[in-house]
RNA sequence: GGCGCGAUAGCUCAGCUGGUUAGAGCGCAUGAUUCAUAAUCAUGAGGUCCCCAGUUCAAUCCUGGGUCGCGCUACCA
């Protein structure tokens, strides 16, 4: 705004090294990000594009677990594939780096330990879930059990994937531990916490007065946090892989994830730049902005920066944090876990040297405002339509007729008649137009300016009738090329950015190298006389069969995951039985017939039935989350079967004293339990 | 359930602080053209601006309510 930058340091999501990385990733991520960082490098800015694979955290190890290899297997495999693809795809990081280096465990440890040192943390311990056979502390990814949302079986404690609803362990039907498989037991542990809460005037300060001109998105979402009130997050985590938490005391502790990535951007600089890295952490003069996905918003745009701000030491803050939404897949959402995403490096092998069409469709529909679709007939369409017919086409026209006419050299321009200025006039225009669009984040806008461009090249062909003029006048002919091939040239600079490929190709042919941002807009980049080289093809053609096979491996996925949904169905996946259990533990357990007399919904919750119940005994209370399976109605006069001495707990403010027994096929539909014929309320069950 | 963001031509999107006939690209139709990868150029057809109510001389844009999509977040003893 205004401000006189130095130095740009742009950052883009790390990529979580359990998969490889996927369309969705690029449109929101990395394409942008790239884009951006190359136009600044063009206009001669110093810039630093840092980025790298998240490599700790639970998932990892789970996959680990059943790949029956090590953590570090699995994130060398999968950071490899990373890195390799973005590299193929050029997208320029300066450097693409990892979690697991020796550097970032340095630099994460030292973070952790200053804000210890500094009092920064809280410590609280609280109830965590245990594996008692593998004698640790579970994180909720691996605690797994049946969906409470969806009923799908192998649910995490954190999120569900086939349903994709977040959880919380507590809330998974029949938790067990992905460890050793037996149930988790409840414990105490001692976290740090970070009292983000502690930062909130700080933060509404700094974005809901300062940075009013973020993404609609992104402010509302930080403006919804603060106004929500924040809460002390923990830092740390019961784990065996990552980052040991650097403190006495705290063996089998690790930072948490969200804690530890972030800090990579740090750590990932150190390592390209050594001693010089604070200068740009550490300048007012330097601009940093992240590049991330919407979901990841609170992480960027809150607790990093309060992290930043709890170690003080001069440390900026990113100046906009310009978070895209999600890009779907022919209608459907990109799912790693259902294999339903176009992977970067299949399409690399499946698309050799078409690098830029993706990148091409891909800004074009990036997800800037909201969810987009991904399909591939409008790939198809994209690339043979503008690519191939705009772009390419014009190129071709201009390269190909200055051979034909003047031997591939650049031919005199003589005197300017109005069309030809005024097809050079636009030029600066279209360029002053990129340059807004650019700087304000809005690429796919940016992409249309300078396809514009080849546009009015096309139109200039056509207006000026070099062809004919050839017959009569080749002084005219030779003017009308020098202005086509003036605007190729600057056609090879408008699309650097965007088609880094293409441009070095269409330079290749104009025999020129180099480029910079500076000659963008002139009329003489090409000089009289110039030999060009053969003309090329920039864009080929895609043909209908590649892809219908794109879309038949697609539908096979489709076939596939409908085969798996029906084959759990017809053999529903029986959950292994429990451990043994004594007759005197069972005998523990007093589980009873009760009626229902009332059944209200318990307010503000989807779930959530508050019954009064008839148990023999007593008259009370149970708060049951079966309110998507019963209605209220439907539930007063049946008989039901409860464990009447569970512990009571409070749920949503209402104590509740018993639990309903309730059976769960696979689908997650759930019927209560009732005796055969109707018995006196608080009959034994044995 | 709470909160946030979105909903504009067949498709993808612009529409600044409310103001005369709501714009662009692709697709479609018609015409022109043949240098070019049957590419290009011109013209045109296409919209209850999600729905309902309100404020206003005037609402796509403001207010209230609702519907749908996505994200964040809460309850399941």
């Amino acid at each position: 705004m205004g401000k006189d930058f130095k130095r740009h340091l742009i950052t883009s999501a790390l990529p979580y090294a359990n998969g490889a990385v996927h369309i969705g990733h690029l449109a929101g991520v990395y394409v942008p990000a790239d884009i951006y960082a190359r136009y600044l490098r063009l206009k001669g800015e110093d810039v630093k594009f840092i980025c790298g694979s998240d490599e700790h955290g639970v998932p990892i190890t789970i996959k680990a677990k059943q790949l029956k290899c090590s953590p570090q297997d699995v994130v060398d495999k999968y950071h490899t594939i990373i890195k390799d693809s973005f590299e193929q795809f050029g997208i320029s990081f300066d450097i693409y780096s990892r979690t697991t280096s020796k550097i970032h465990h340095k630099t994460a440890a030292a973070f952790f330990e200053k804000l210890y040192n500094d009092g920064k943390f809280i410590e609280k311990e609280s109830e965590q879930y245990f594996d008692t056979e593998a004698n640790t502390f579970l994180a909720d990814r691996y605690i797994t059990g049946t969906c409470p949302k969806c009923g799908a079986e192998g649910a995490y404690g954190d999120q569900c994937e086939k349903c994709g609803s977040t959880l919380s362990p507590e809330e998974l039907i029949n938790p067990r531990s992905a460890i050793s498989g037996s149930e988790p037991i409840k414990k105490a542990t001692k976290h740090w916490y970070l009292p983000l809460d502690k930062y909130e005037e700080w933060l509404r300060e700094w974005i809901l007065d300062g940075h009013k001109e973020w993404k609609t998105n992104v402010y509302g979402q930080c403006k919804s946090w603060l106004d929500g009130g924040l809460q002390p997050r923990a830092v740390s985590r019961d784990l065996d892989w990552g980052v040991p938490v650097p403190v006495k005391g705290a063996e089998g502790k690790v930072l948490y994830v969200w804690f530890d990535a972030p800090i990579g951007y740090i750590s990932n600089t150190i390592e390209l730049l050594g001693d010089e890295w604070e200068k740009w952490w550490k300048s007012d003069d330097t601009k940093m902005v992240h590049f991330i996905g919407k979901d990841n918003i609170v992480f960027h745009c809150i607790v990093f920066p309060c992290m930043l701000k709890a170690y003080g030491d001069g440390f900026i803050l990113p100046e906009n944090v310009p978070a895209n939404e999600f890009l779907n897949l022919e209608g459907n959402k990109i799912s790693t876990s259902r294999n339903w995403a176009v992977w970067l490096h299949e399409y690399l092998q499946e698309f050799p040297g078409q690098q830029d069409v993706l990148r091409y469709v891909l800004c074009a529909n990036a997800p800037e405002t909201k969810d987009n679709d991904f399909t591939w007939k409008d790939f198809q369409q994209r690339n043979n339509s503008e690519l191939v017919a705009i772009y390419g086409n014009f190129v071709n026209r201009s390269v190909v007729l200055t051979h034909k006419y003047f031997g591939g050299k650049i031919p005199v321009s003589n005197n300017l008649l109005n069309v030809d200025k005024e097809a050079l006039a636009q030029i600066p225009i279209i360029k002053a137009s990129l340059e807004t669009n650019l700087s304000t984040y809005k690429f796919r806008e940016a992409l249309k300016d300078a396809m514009n461009l080849a546009r009015l090249g096309n139109k200039y062909l056509t207006e000026t009738e070099p062809w004919k003029i050839a017959k009569t006048d080749m002084e005219r002919v030779a003017t009308i090329l020098n202005v086509s091939l003036q605007i190729c040239a600057n056609l090879s600079i408008a699309f650097e950015p965007f088609l880094p490929f293409s441009s070095k190709k269409l330079r290749d042919m104009l025999n020129i190298t180099g480029v910079n941002w500076e000659e963008f807009g002139r009329a003489d980049i090409l000089l009289n006389g110039h030999q060009l080289n053969a003309a090329q093809l920039l864009f080929a053609k895609v043909e209908d069969e590649a892809i219908e096979a794109q879309i038949a491996k697609l539908n096979a996925t489709k076939a596939a995951n409908e085969a798996a949904v029906a084959t759990t169905a017809k053999s529903p996946v029986v959950v292994p039985q429990k451990e043994e259990c004594t007759f005197d533990e069972f005998a523990k357990m007093d589980i009873r017939t009760a009626t229902v007399l009332e059944a209200v919904k318990v307010p503000k919750t989807d779930k959530l039935l508050q019954l009064t119940i008839d148990t023999g005994i007593d008259k009370r209370t149970i708060v049951s989350g079966i309110a998507e399976h019963y209605t209220p109605q439907e539930m007063v006069g049946k008989q039901i079967c409860i464990l009447a001495n569970l512990a009571p707990r409070k749920i949503k403010g209402i104590e509740s004293k018993g639990m309903i027994l309730m059976a769960k096929d696979e689908s997650g539909n759930m019927k209560f339990v009732t005796p055969a014929q109707v018995v006196d309320n608080g009959a034994q069950i044995n």
